[in-house]
DNA sequence: ATGAAAGCGCTAACAC
DNA sequence: GTGTTAGCGCTTTCAT
């Protein structure tokens, strides 16, 4: 394993030590490490043996520099402690694994502030496209997404304005479903549980779709409480408790994520409720963990991961010299999954 | 918002259009634009007026070449969907963002190959360091970490030889230490279930440190049953209700994660079962999800967080021209939190 | 306090 | 199939 020569290997290698080490021009050599143009298997041979020997690394800053090409592919997101963006990540993984574009990324934390200087930071690496969270931006990174001229998708949410393309799901419309389902149920007296939503515009907007449609059937939502920051399991149990003993006939709660759902729901089986006759429950995303609780509970699949598959491939097929997509909007439609806290 | 002349941005904006623009060598705009050297007020505020007008972002390639500096530090972890990578990531950043360096996270799914491709990339990039999951790296990896001569940080683990710098727990201990706990507590029919192990060396150097400690205190694990892939909720509930028929006679089942044993816990709890009487139960991490659960899960804290501090703290006080830590070893001692599911 | 020249390590474009 | 030349957009260094 590496050469056994006096090693004082200070300055990294460069294209110039392999090509001494094989006897073979920087150029070819860098042809071989490419797989470009057409070069003798003999020399082929000769270049990787001395390249591997030596260890080298080629130094992609030069390369991108002299060729005007990044692989790279920034995917800007507001968190990793969500679940749901991991996921949206390995539907973009996924896609990109089979083209050479690399995702790198950034969390915003739901400051607009930070998402501004992280957008900063990735295109000042002259990504080849990017990939962000939701459709609201402060100007200044509207500005800087507009000015970089690459591919631009706008994941999660479709209600409003992309910059370039967006993929993903209406969440005015998911609430507003969300809620048809619940007054269908023949649910009457209905509490809603979410996070804070000042700067979550996907909860706002499936919250606001929700009111929206239980207004048009003459309804208000009864109790409502809102969170921020802890353990999403354990707020959904203390605020489910708390809204319960607040207004004890709620028939029933709509939880902004599955996270604090499933803290509701462990609650009320604690209690002994009747779910869903009692109480129902629904929440959103459709999370896996779901899968694991003693019931199964109602919620609207977020299709995260194949928001994540068409985002990278709209990047990708535009890296490949593709043309934008039919639409501007590229609009899912989530499922609603009625598990077994949502009477049918 | 931006200049309205005619637009026909195709190139990308270089200092040159900045120092255009301002009437000012590109040598002191790159100066006002890095806050170096001596500027006057006045030359400054040209230049950083006709940036903010032109909507211009620097060329980190062109300027990470030059200056043979790049403000990146590798992160290399097995997967994005464990939480506890998230929390070590977080940690990093709480200390990354004190200074001008960013980390770059690649994901390698516990494979070996995928962690060589991965971190061939990143060091092709040239970052300022590197921390990576883990001990164990194929020959490939490890010689070009080496290689790197860069500041290397091997996290989560301390069982073994680093290649620079390892902080983390020791796994081996931490299995041991919950099983004198188990022994002490008195159970003696005691049952493991974890994830199949041959590429998770930490599940399986603390499966081997529990197997260790019960064995002298000649106990044997009574069953034990290993899954892979799925979620890992349900799993731990199908898993513990199988050992149970199988082996109804357990009275103790150590998890290799807490989210199995949250599976388990809600099965056994639904069974009615005397916890932690007729049966105890522990997991491994100390993730925040256990708070919202019925019943507190005994689990040991793996410090994720600390850990993502530490050695974002090795690879800063290095970049600033720091010294390596005394030791090439630190290991930090994990917490155990009896919970609500093991006798004391 | 500001500017001019050289060059970082690679690849595009063109010879041969 | 292989080599030569120029230059990517910055920063370093040195001069003024």
């Amino acid at each position: 394993m590496v050469s056994d020569r006096a090693n004082t290997p200070k300055r990294p290698l460069t294209l110039r030590d392999v090509s001494e080490a094989s006897g073979v021009s920087e150029m070819t050599v860098s042809r071989v490490l490419r797989n470009r143009g057409d070069v003798s298997a003999r020399t082929r041979e000769k270049v990787l043996q001395a390249a591997r020997t030596l260890g080298y690394v080629p130094n992609k800053i030069a390369g991108a520099l002299a060729s005007q090409r990044v692989n790279l592919v920034a995917v800007v997101i507001p968190s990793l402690s969500n679940m749901v963006f991991p996921e949206v990540l390995t539907g973009i993984t996924h896609v990109l694994d089979e083209t050479d574009l690399q995702p790198v990324v950034g969390v915003t934390n739901y400051s607009p502030e930070r998402e501004e200087k992280v957008l900063y930071e990735m295109l000042s690496w002259r990504p080849s496209g990017v990939i962000v969270a939701g459709l609201e931006h402060s100007d200044a990174s509207r500005t800087m997404l507009q000015a970089a001229d690459i591919p631009i998708v706008e994941i999660m949410d479709t209600d409003g304005e992309p910059i370039d393309t967006a993929v993903g799901i209406s969440h005015r419309r998911a609430g507003r479903e969300m809620a048809q389902e619940i007054i269908a149920a023949g649910y009457r007296k209905i509490g809603f549980l979410g996070t804070k939503m000042p700067l979550d515009h996907r909860a706002r907007k499936r919250f606001e779709g929700f009111t929206e449609a239980l207004a048009k059937s003459g309804i208000e939502v009864a109790d409502q409480e809102f969170y921020s920051g802890g353990s999403a399991l354990l707020k959904g149990r203390e605020m489910t408790r708390a809204i319960l003993e607040r207004t004890p006939d709620l028939d029933f709660i709509y939880y902004s994520n599955d996270m604090i759902g499933a803290g509701g729901l462990l609650y009320c089986l604690e209690q002994g409720f009747d779910i869903p006759g009692r109480i129902g429950l629904a929440g959103f995303n459709g999370v896996e963990l779901l899968d694991g609780l003693p019931l199964g509970l109602a919620t609207m699949d977020a299709c995260r991961f194949d928001i994540g598959q068409k985002a990278a491939g709209v990047i990708a097929g535009r890296a490949a010299g593709g043309q934008a997509p039919e639409s501007r909007v590229v609009e899912l439609t989530p499922r609603l999954e009625p598990g077994d806290t949502l009477r049918r």
